[in-house]
DNA sequence: GTCAACAGTATGTAAGGACATATTTACATC
DNA sequence: GATGTAAATATGTCCTTACATACTGTTGAC
């Protein structure tokens, strides 16, 4: 059992109920009284708590999951993520694009890894001095033509990982084989110019815009499970997304 | 009244029975049988066609609302938006980001035209020709640096709108004044490198590394009210968000 | 001692009813 | 004829109830 939550809702606000649920624990959340990762009631009680039925109590907490902040899970309970999360948004998957479109993406390894994670690594990934994870790097084509290059660390307490199995499947893929259940992530688009590595690599020239994407992906059970930074080349990768307001 | 919406529902199948609706209105919005515009029945009579309580068909229509298929509005009924829209996602707000980390933006409104609008313009905001829109150029400095160059068209049914109104309200803070409910955007962001015109202005060099920014948005009535084509230095701008999986 | 069945717990899905509120349209009044 | 009010319509919110299903831990049988 967790705090009882005290929070007062006003039944003769104009603001719906289950939305003055949701800024409450939203305000308990970023204001530190909900830390990441506690367990809340469960649904029932939560309701009697605030006297409200079991459907309203569910909506509210709908929002906080769908938003990011909390995570449910069947039969076991629900859960703090992050206090991080600014603000509500979605995005499309992302390489997995590839393959929708029917274009046949194909994967070259250009090196593979287990090693003691360093520092950037262990604090995006939440993990303690001396942990080890895979780290590799990809390029990524699309009909022989380069278009990403991609630089990952995995914590390595999911399943093995080898070089082969990259080279055929996607990273995603392995990693949702091994039972890993994808809830968020945290996503950085950016530009740079290339150097001459990633000039070589892309196939194109120094000082080609190249578009950045830094990424950080957090199962259901609220672990980091992997990071990276990707860079493709700006005249054939963008990131098209729609945004829905609410 | 609308088609009456011939979907297939299993009772005996494990797909939970909003989600079977999802799937049927999605497919049929794809596939042709509901183009955008087009009017549903309410949520009662469609319930009553599918033999579903009204709960579970408004939990299957809010699914499609997040996911910016359908547009509700209380009192009038509910609209097909799009039939573009592949995947659910959501987004943070945009530039109404500065003022929110306390700082403060200025706005030089370079250009400002009442023009006819061009053919990529007519068709992004879905116009006929002829059209006229509103078509300027911004400059937009944080703390004196120069950040962001903003190409935008608006169109003119909707309010009127002049120079001097831009440089000191954002555009969305206009627009909403005049009544524009935002519901849903489509954004691509991707990179080029500075050409001397818009190295000149943000105060960098040409082939310094930029952000790019493509949008359309959409209003509650379905109809496309802006589209911009803004540019940002990389160096001191990137898009993060959040992704939720659902 | 190992493993399978079972009960407990918490979320997931669904129904049905009731009332609130925003919008539009039609009507009645001035 | 203009204006204000009321009815009709459709979505928004909220409650009560019931059963399904996934997961965990414990108990019991072999």
């Amino acid at each position: 059992m967790a705090t009882p939550l005290k929070l007062h809702i006003d039944r003769s606000s104009p603001v719906p109920l289950y939305h003055q649920v949701v800024q409450g624990i939203e305000a308990a959340i970023h204001g530190g009284t909900l830390p990441a990762g506690t367990r809340l009631d469960n649904e029932i009680d939560l309701a009697a708590q605030l006297n409200l039925s079991r459907p309203t109590m569910r909506k509210a907490m709908d929002e906080l999951v769908r938003s990011g902040l909390l995570v449910r899970k069947r039969g076991v309970g629900t859960q703090v993520v992050s206090s991080q999360v600014r603000r509500h948004l979605e995005l499309s998957s992302l390489f997995d694009d590839l393959t929708r479109t029917g274009s046949k993406p194909q994967t070259e390894v250009l090196s593979f890894s287990h090693v003691d994670a360093d520092e950037p690594t262990r604090e995006a990934l939440q993990l303690g001095t001396g942990a080890r994870v895979y780290h590799f790097t990809r390029l990524r084509s699309v009909d022989g033509k380069p278009l990403a290059l991609m630089e990952n660390s995995v914590r390595d307490d999911i399943t093995d990982m080898d070089e082969s199995g990259l080279a055929k499947r996607g990273l995603y893929e392995i990693l949702r084989t091994a039972g890993v259940n994808f809830r968020l992530a945290n996503q950085r688009i950016g530009a740079v110019t290339a150097n001459e590595y990633q000039a070589k690599l892309l196939g194109t020239e120094v000082g080609a815009a190249l578009v950045t994407m830094e990424r950080t992906a957090v199962d259901d059970t609220g672990r980091a499970v992997e990071t990276g930074r990707h860079v493709y080349r700006a005249d054939s990768y963008s990131f098209e997304m729609t945004l829905v307001q609410r």
